[in-house]
DNA sequence: CACCTGTATCGACGAGTGTCAACATAGGCG
DNA sequence: CGCCTATGTTGACACTCGTCGATACAGGTG
């Protein structure tokens, strides 16, 4: 894919860039989000149940919402096998923005 | 300054680490905050006079209260030099969102 | 001092967001 | 088929957010 947008130090930002990466940074904008992320992408093979990282605090349709959050922004992506989902990381996109931080590293 | 958190594959984030990093992502999860941001980070220097980056397409005091929001997450410091504020990047914060998006290098 | 420019704050408004309970859908199992 | 569990969707609500015009403050200049 596209690593989308060179490090914040080459350059301004298009109106374009900014608003996709905008919405990625928004998609982890959110303590709940972030847990979750997490810990799809801690758990064993980057790729977890939904039953094993539901454990956030707050309701089931509120973890669904979440994950749907970040399926949309294309941070996860998701699988059905049999009863169970599973996610897992999208690390081309996560690493577009790691890339984007990386001042001069 | 404390790194605050490990690479997000290392394990899952605490309740309070979450809403610490959540809080910077925040920061950056708005289009002309992000692009305020990139043109403070990519002038010479890594410092800019407001007047230098407030052409982002809304009024003055919506870049005001933009700046301010960059300030409060610790993205960005500011000096006032006479008439002009100058902002600059927080580099060991910007650092510690990068690396926590490091997955594995 | 008065005046002008650069920046910040205030108050209001509409749009968006996180949350839940209720309900719907998917798939396994009897 | 009917039932059960896992997950997603809907609708409603309170709350937050981005935006603006009006206004205030800071500092230089005359």
């Amino acid at each position: 894919m596209v690593p989308c947008c060179p490090p914040i130090t080459a350059g301004e930002l298009s109106q374009a860039d900014a608003e996709k990466m905008a919405a990625m940074f928004k998609a982890l904008s959110d303590p709940v989000r972030l847990r979750l992320f997490s810990k799809v992408a801690s758990h064993p093979g980057g790729e977890a149940c939904v039953c094993d990282i539901a454990d956030v605090g707050v309701s089931q349709p509120t973890v669904s919402h979440h994950l749907k959050k970040l399926r949309e922004a294309g941070l996860l992506t998701s699988e059905r096998r049999g009863t169970w989902v599973y996610y897992q990381v999208a690390p081309s996109v996560v690493a577009a923005m790691a890339a984007m931080l990386d001042l001069r590293g």
